[in-house]
DNA sequence: GAGACAAATGTAAACGTTTACATATCAGTT
DNA sequence: AACTGATATGTAAACGTTTACATTTGTCTC
């Protein structure tokens, strides 16, 4: 591969020094204006583009977010991408995404890898167990936690209002006269399933209901696991008037689950879900959900980044929580 | 902010040089075991991270693959990005990823900003007017055409089976009787867009079916287009009996029209989408489409220019076309 | 004990930029 | 004609690595 270009086959060629060409590339105002057009032509004929490693070398920025998920899969993901894309470019800002799969190693040489390539980082790391990386970042680097666990160790902070969100669910759910509630949880070290797990409990206690443990099936946030969990759930001898699962996928799950043993929704049972990712309202019958504007939350993330990144003095740590809203479909029977 | 620890200082810590740290840091052999352990805890305990871009510039490699998508919205391409990273991660690369918005001279200073902290592009470039875009990239740098327009210019490129797909569900179509087959199209700059159409005429041509323009209806590839398209369709005096949206999204749109025109979808009218979306089974009724294997698109894409990369000589241009298949459900009467 | 060879480590150049500082040029002022 | 100040340009160090080459040390062979 031919090597292409660089600054100073551009000098030559246009007889002048490497720091009038770099001038002339970053717009400086120092420069004769014929000066400036013979560079030019001479770049543009050469096919010269400014390498971006010795650039972010020297000058110690990188014009890039790195982003951390726990995985690319799904609507859910897909959209804080685009948030967090969205906001950046109007910055000028590259994004560089990964998902970490939730496991320590992995995601420890994914931050490694990431150290001189990246201004700031968004790291969302809902498993509990994992959280604890954050605390082994270096001091002082610019990084947001989105959806994790407890302690931010100093770092700015947005989540989601999951414990209201359940709890408004639940407390729908009941003013419609439901008594026996079921949930489909997440994984047990998932902080955004804990939160409304607690949510559904408060719920329930302040409706002075009984906090059943064959109503609280489990789940991982798969569609799968959702539709084995309402399965048993329709087998219940006492079986629940409502469902709800912590999230979209795992009631898209359930509802196919409820309609092979033939109970009807929301007739029999009512369903809910939590995210209203866009196929929510598309289902038979249409999903009702906790809303979250899930781009607005990546969007939310990238913005607070980028102030950190660039103001990096003297700022105190933020602690965002981004609103959910009730989202009343058939499927629970509006 | 703390300027971090650098080779240097966990030389003079360690009382070696910046080349004994280097080896044990890219796990050379010829360090002495005494050494090594000496160098890791050094630089262990100084939180010492390489920095990306020194290493880059040096070795002339990023480790990160650039992705340049038309858009982030919606599941196909979130699908895409996720066959990438997984086929991406295995070989160690990272990915950055970006939307065009099809603009000609974003697009530009997006490739020129990607210049040295990528090692290759996946470029997805569906505009036509767009792809020209293609021959400026440096000449030898590994560069990999997904859906993009006719000439590759020298590069990789795979293509969906756009023309193939959309003639066998047409066939299909008429094959269940329907002989008044409308169809929602893309955008007239949108190569996929034209090639589902070549293969729709073709499919009417060679049963000898008319091809009528007023069964041609606009859209855009949003769902919003769909559903308008799908109401104008359902005003026609002479109502097609099937509807064959160019994508899912758009079906997904055509539905909701339909409904709310009081059609019965498939008695009245058959629809039918393209790209087998997550959501096509979850919608009611499901919907038929033409399956694509998205993510596995995305994973050959991201093989094939790593192969590139790897081998950068001697390599001949890879074409290649990934296959659709029929998917009927029972939004067209299966 | 000299020579040869291998193993371990060090030295320094290179990668492609930016930028502080130095220098050159020129118009205007005295 | 010397000085001043502004404007334009050049020189060279720096960023943090990798790596070719040189050097040192130790072991083995004769």
């Amino acid at each position: 591969m031919a090597r292409n270009a660089t600054i100073k086959h551009v000098a030559r060629e246009a007889g002048v020094s490497v720091a009038t060409v770099s001038r002339v590339m970053n717009h400086s105002v120092l420069v004769a204006d014929g000066t400036r057009q013979a560079v030019l032509d001479v770049a543009s004929r050469l096919g010269y583009r400014p390498h971006g490693a010795a650039r972010s070398l020297i000058t110690n920025r990188t014009s890039t977010l790195g982003v951390l998920l726990p995985d690319l899969y799904g609507e859910f993901f897909s959209e804080v991408i685009r948030g967090i894309d969205q906001a950046a470019r109007r910055e000028g800002y590259h994004v560089i995404v990964s998902s970490s799969h939730s496991d320590h190693h992995e995601l420890e040489t994914m931050l490694r890898s990431m150290w001189g390539r990246v201004d700031g980082l968004i790291l969302m790391i809902p498993d509990i167990r994992v959280a604890t990386i954050a605390s082994q970042l270096p001091a002082g680097f610019p990084v947001v936690l989105v959806n994790c666990a407890g302690d931010t160790n100093g770092h700015d902070a947005i989540n989601l209002a999951n414990y209201e969100g359940a709890y408004a669910m639940v407390q729908h759910l009941i003013t419609q006269g439901h008594r026996r509630i079921a949930i489909i949880r997440g994984a047990d070290w998932n902080y955004d399933a804990s939160e409304r797990l607690r949510g559904y409990r408060a719920a329930l206690r302040d409706a002075a209901l009984p906090a059943e443990p064959e109503l609280e099936a489990a789940g991982d946030f798969s569609e799968g696991s959702g539709y084995e969990a309402a399965a048993g759930l329709a087998r219940l001898r006492s079986r629940p008037t409502a469902i709800f699962a912590f999230n979209d996928a795992m009631a898209v799950g359930a509802l196919s689950a409820l309609r092979e043993a033939k109970l009807r929704v929301p007739e029999d049972v009512a369903v809910a879900g939590f995210d209203d990712i866009p196929m929510a309202r598309y289902v038979e019958p249409p999903l009702s959900s906790v809303h979250v504007d899930i781009s607005a939350l990546g969007a939310r993330a990238a913005t607070l980044l980028l102030g950190a990144i660039q103001h990096p003095d003297g700022r105190e740590i933020r602690r965002e929580i981004v609103p959910t809203a009730l989202v009343v479909r058939r499927s629970c029977g509006s």
